[in-house]
This record gives C-alpha cells, structure tokens and sequence, in this order.
RNA sequence: GGGGGAGUGUCCCGAGUGGCAAAGGGGGGGGACUGUAAAUCCCCUGGCUUCGCCUUCGUAGGUUCGAGUCCUACCUCCCCCA
C-alpha cells in the first residue's frame, strides 16, 4: 500500500480514507513538498454537523498534522441553494437566519481538529456566502456559464437520479453543481487551493471544479474522495437508539457520544480505529488482533480516544468512568443524565418515561413496561400505575429510572 | 386543452370484497441468548382519564345503520394524445 512518496497520501491510503483520487501521483508529488492546500465544504443544513461528516473532518486535521494546509469551508451560500446530491427529493429551503444559526453550531466543532490562525501552516475558514452572495447573474452565466456543458450535467449521478425516477429537480438545485465548481476556484484564485477532498458522493461536483479550473486558468487541481461509510452489517453509520450521532455537545452528550463507539459492530472495529482515531497503526494492529470478549477493550479504546478529539480528555474520562460503573458494576453512576422531578405529590412512571425521553406518549410508555422494558433503581417495573416518590429515592438520593439496558436517567428531587 | 392512472397508519414501502384501528414488509423499540457486538428467536410499533372513548386512508361535501372502499367537487403528482 506505502506506494507514495508523502506522509499525506501514504497516510490517508493505510487508514483507509481514499476511495478515488484524480491523479494520485501528481498530488502526491505536491503534498512531498507540502504544497497542498486542502479545502472541504460544510453546508449549513442543520445546527451540527453529525458523525456522517467526521471522515471529511478527520481529512481535514490529518491534511494539516502531515504538513499541509487545511481549509473548511463553510457552505453559507451553498446552502441557499441546496445540494441535491444523493437525495431523491428536495430539501426544503432554510430561510437566512436558519443558516446563519446553522453555521454558527457547525463552526464550533472544527476547533476541536484543527488549529485556526493566519500563519501559513494554520487552517482557516471560510465562508462561500463571501463571494457567492456577489455574483451578478449576467456576468456569472458569462464568465461560468459558459464553461458548463447542460449535455453533461444532465448525465451527472445527482441529476440523472431523478430524471430517471421521475421525481422534480428544480433549477434551483440544478445549479448547485456549478456553485460548487466556482467555488473551487474560487479558493485556488485567492488563497491557492489545489484540493479539494469529500465524500464518494461528491465527486462529480469535484471534477466538475478542476474542469472549471482549467477552463478559467487557474494552477492544476486535484480531487480525492473518501469512501461511503457503512457498518459491517451493511446498514448506514451514524444512528443511535435516540437519533443521529450529533457532533456538538449540546445535542448529544459526550456520554451519549462514547456510547455509541462503544457500541460498535465486532467487525468495524480496526476500521473505525483507523478512520476517526489519530491512534498509530501498530497500536491499532494489535488490538484488532483482539478476539472474543476481549474486543471490547478495543472498543473502549475507540470510544476513548474519539470521544477526547471531540470533547476533550477529560469529557472522555468521564464518560469511560460513568459507563464502566453503570455497566460493569450495575451503579448509578452520577455521569448519566439526569432529570429533576417534584416528588411531594407522586409522579407516575409513565410520565416519568416520557419525561425522560424513553417514549413519545404515555401509551409508549406503557407498552414498554408491558414488555419489561422499564427498570426503576434496577428493579423492572410490573404496575404500570405505579407512583415515583421520595420513597423511592435510593441511597444516593436519586431514582435511577432504567430502559432496556442502555438507557438510564437519574432522577432527583427539584428543591423547593 | 383532451384521455388515462395514482395519492393508505405524519419514518418509509405497500395490500385492502361497504363492517377496519385497517394485511404484509422494511426501519425503529423491547425481551431472550451473549461480550453494552453480530447473527438468531420472541414481543411491541395511532392517542387517551384504556373492560371504554377519541382520531386516522390527498381535501371538502354526499349516499348508507355503517365508507379507505360508492357518488360529487377540488388539490397534488404521473402517463398518453394535442
């Protein structure tokens, strides 16, 4: 596999983040001289980003640890316009102010993989709404438009997807792709980009970004893309029991987060070790090497190691330390969420459920415990009548309200 | 503009003779087995103040003891002709 002259290529090729490169010996031959100035575009299309996106970013801090310049770009005015790429159906359109919130929840996370500052090793961000929102509709058909055959857009995956199927494409969408490519170079005009770097899904839009490149005279661009993440057992990456795998903290808990590494299929183990952690090669050989139960110490490592990149050292302690006595010792350990209830009156356990996220309604909840799904401080719940109150406070003082075997909320008495 | 077809449980796909809370999948949740894994098996998957009541089949009316099913109008989408 080491068939390449630089760190960055012979990196991302052994931990497995390239699925196709356009013209891998030329890059490389840049990126031995750290001469790569590497660019990814975010959309701003929800308030985080979620795991689905973590592979870019990894691309990203790995383009900028191996000596080469980072760039995340933020689709601020991409967004606007929306990608159709890989959906069957429109996005429905943000208002402004959405992706302005948006974007504002997304730009937290980089910090976390990169380092941001204006020296000439430092990653930078960059929001597409700077340059798009200026364009004239005359002059850009003129000066872009132009170079953009409508013979071959139609024969784009993205487009011909619903044309086949029938399903609305709108002009609006059509036009995403040649935002794109403008952006790139865009970038490769004012701060040298040469790559750009994306999901498999992305690269048609990349390539249409070089041809647009050369067509307007900018330096030789480069297109690499990583492949589709999917599990083992074939399903898609990135759902918990309680929903998408939300990078930021307020949206999913670093516990929450841990958990879900933890979490991970037998067999998808050494990948992710290499995908979404920045631990060494040899380190990860040997605990894939792991069989039997004993996998699950590779499991914690994964869950450790991505867990601190996000959220910290300490957050990723944290959450080891609360699962490991809640799991491996069966306490109530004070890490899990918690949720604070007035206890003088009695609160039911099915409204306690569905306050604490379990179920969506109280017939939920009661189906739930119909099928002894519900546990309060461990012991399951056969009365579906019953009443939690400070009677059932244990020892600790708190209620540990259970579902199944990986849901747990602790529930403290609300002071006065 | 003319002709034909379709919209079903707000996660998705999809059956449905006038008696239907509505078949069957997928997805999701839970249980068993395990290792907080996978595979497998079993249960659940409209709401509620639950031996009952309420709300659901594009929308609004109508026929009927009773309508997803029949009639009328409208909306949306698709196909053929122009």
């Amino acid at each position: 596999m080491s068939t390449y002259k630089s760190d960055f290529l012979n990196t991302l090729s052994t931990r497995g983040y390239i699925h196709q490169c356009s013209d891998a010996t030329g890059l490389d031959a840049l990126a031995a001289k750290g001469d790569v100035t590497a660019y990814i575009g975010f959309d701003c299309t929800a308030k985080s980003l979620h795991v689905g996106s973590l592979v870019q970013i990894m691309l990203l801090h790995w383009a900028q640890e191996l000596g080469q310049k980072s760039i995340a770009l933020m689709g601020g005015g991409t967004t606007r316009v929306g990608d159709p790429s890989g959906r069957d159906e429109s996005r429905k359109l943000l208002t402004l102010e959405d992706i302005e919130d948006n974007k504002r929840g997304i730009q937290q996370v980089f910090a976390k993989f990169l380092r941001f500052g204006s020296g000439p090793r430092d990653a930078l961000m960059i929001d597409n709404a700077e340059w798009l929102t200026k364009l004239n509709y005359l002059d850009m058909l003129r000066d872009v438009g132009r170079h953009f055959s409508v013979n071959r857009m139609l024969a784009m995956d993205s487009v011909k997807l619903r044309l086949e199927r029938e399903h609305e494409l709108s002009f609006i969408e059509f036009n995403y792709m040649v935002l794109q490519a403008y952006d790139f170079a865009e970038l490769a005009r004012r701060y040298g980009c040469n790559l750009q770097m994306g999901g498999s899904d992305q690269w048609g839009n990349i390539i249409n970004g070089i041809d647009l490149g050369r067509r307007m005279g900018t330096h030789q661009l480069f297109a690499l893309t990583t492949p589709l993440i999917t599990l083992a057992s074939g399903a898609k990456m990135g759902k918990t029991s309680s929903g998408a795998v939300w990078l930021n903290a307020d949206m999913l808990s670093p516990y929450g987060y841990w958990q879900f590494w933890r979490n991970t299929e037998d067999a998808d183990v050494g990948r992710f070790l290499k995908l979404f952690t920045a631990l060494p090669l040899a380190e990860i050989a040997k605990l894939e090497a792991l069989g039997g139960s004993e996998i699950n110490i590779a499991k914690k490592m994964l869950a450790d190691k991505a867990t601190a990149m996000l959220h910290g050292q300490k957050a990723a302690e944290d959450a080891s330390e609360t699962a490991r006595k809640t799991f491996e010792e069966g306490e109530s350990a004070a890490g899990l969420p918690t949720l604070e209830l007035d206890l003088s009156a009695g609160v039911g356990v099915l409204q306690a459920a569905v306050l604490a996220g379990f179920a969506s309604s109280n017939g939920e909840a009661r189906r739930s415990i119909q099928g002894g799904a519900i546990r309060v401080n461990d012991v399951a719940v056969s009365d579906e009548k019953m009443q939690l109150t400070a009677a059932s406070l244990n020892s600790e003082g708190v209620i540990k309200l259970s579902m199944g075997k990986k849901k747990h909320v602790l529930i403290k008495p609300k002071q006065g």
